[in-house]
DNA sequence: GTTTGATATTGACGATGTCAATATTGATGT
DNA sequence: ACATCAATATTGACATCGTCAATATCAAAC
């Protein structure tokens, strides 16, 4: 599902203006973080686009369908941008990681919660979007993995998500704090987790 | 806003059946699991309820208020659940409290959602759910208190809240795994929180 | 018993998601 | 050049929803 048309193929397939998807997507990106994704209609994002009411259909095959995409998308770039922190030079990549990841969530926060909420979209019935979510949870483990013994990076792994998971979601759902301790916070979260590393107990 | 009306005061007020907005409310729980917060509506709360489509307006200015009293209950309850992890005999109370917190996303899972999330309802035009919401977070910071250095309780407790709310939040968001590792996860958690509180390294 | 105020109900309206039916376009085969 | 066809676009229609107004009904106070 490329959003944009591969170069060599006829630009323009249907008659109106051809990219009638991408102009959807585009109009409906907007809205989302304008009303909310619940909020957000279908005939509005027809309309910003330029379409009739019915165009959505056209494209997707309903409501759901068109934020999964949305979804889908945002997960490819917090994949992007967590892969990008991996591979910058330093050691501390997990600070970066987690305030790329904390930071998509405060910029764009009605697409952060259309991403990690069942409510509107099921992301088990979109598997497009299911396996661009686990490619990113999947660069997160790359990163706890540089700094982890090799039988506790599954259990860090997932401590180190949902703790930078939870931040996120607390700062934008119940204003815990304002956005400019970001980086101060990811520092935070990575000492606790490299402590956590560091400590050899046993498992029971 | 007593969820039962006081034995003292005169039980029946309206004249259909007196405690109508008890009526909704519980229809409202029942229907929330059942269709999630954005499918419930205010029709058939009210059908449930046995009483006109309109009544739900006697009671609450609007439908976001309605959901507003259930996430108030929610803190509520969730509150005396972790006061009373605190209470209970052991040391491991932390423990005790995070598996708390994860077993009620996971066993209501629509009211979580509702409650920790700005889509449906914003908290901050509901004080007295904000409040709740605030009480919740105060019983944690107590528990993390037993377990950590006076300075730095304020850290650790946005860390365990952050921790322990990220991960509920993935398994019924993500279904990141079953709901049978609660357990485990509760003390693999306190376990990371109690190795960061003892490591005492400089803040910068 | 009449007044009164809270509570309940029905009517109405605009907005929405979505199904059906129809129309339009650009490409294709001749 | 032209008929064909599938993809794409549009309009019509319907049930449902949240919510405002207007109205009706009860319980208690004077």
């Amino acid at each position: 599902m490329p959003r944009r048309s591969a170069p060599h193929e006829p630009a323009k397939r249907g008659y109106h203006h051809g990219n009638a998807r991408n102009a959807l997507l585009t109009a409906a990106a907007g809205l989302l973080e304008k009303l909310g994704a619940a909020s957000l209609s279908l005939r509005q994002v027809a309309e910003r686009a330029g379409l009739s009411r019915q165009a959505p259909y056209n494209h997707f095959k309903n409501k759901e369908a068109l934020l999964a995409e949305l979804a889908r998308e945002g997960y490819e770039r917090l994949a992007a941008s967590l892969a990008a922190s991996r591979d910058a030079q330093g050691r501390n990549s997990l600070e970066r990681a987690a305030e790329s990841y904390i930071r998509r969530a405060q910029e764009a926060p009605a697409l952060f919660r259309l991403m990690f909420s069942r409510e509107l979209v099921d992301l088990a019935r979109f598997p497009a979007a299911a396996q661009a979510g686990a490619a990113a949870f999947e660069a997160l483990k790359d990163i706890v993995a540089t700094c982890a013994p090799a039988d506790r990076v599954a259990d860090l792994a997932l401590a180190a998500w949902s703790l930078v998971h939870g931040y996120a979601t607390l700062c934008i759902e119940v204003a815990l704090e304002p956005a400019d301790r970001r980086a101060e916070r990811a520092r935070l979260f990575a000492r606790i987790l490299r402590a956590a590393a560091a400590t050899s107990d046993a498992h029971h």
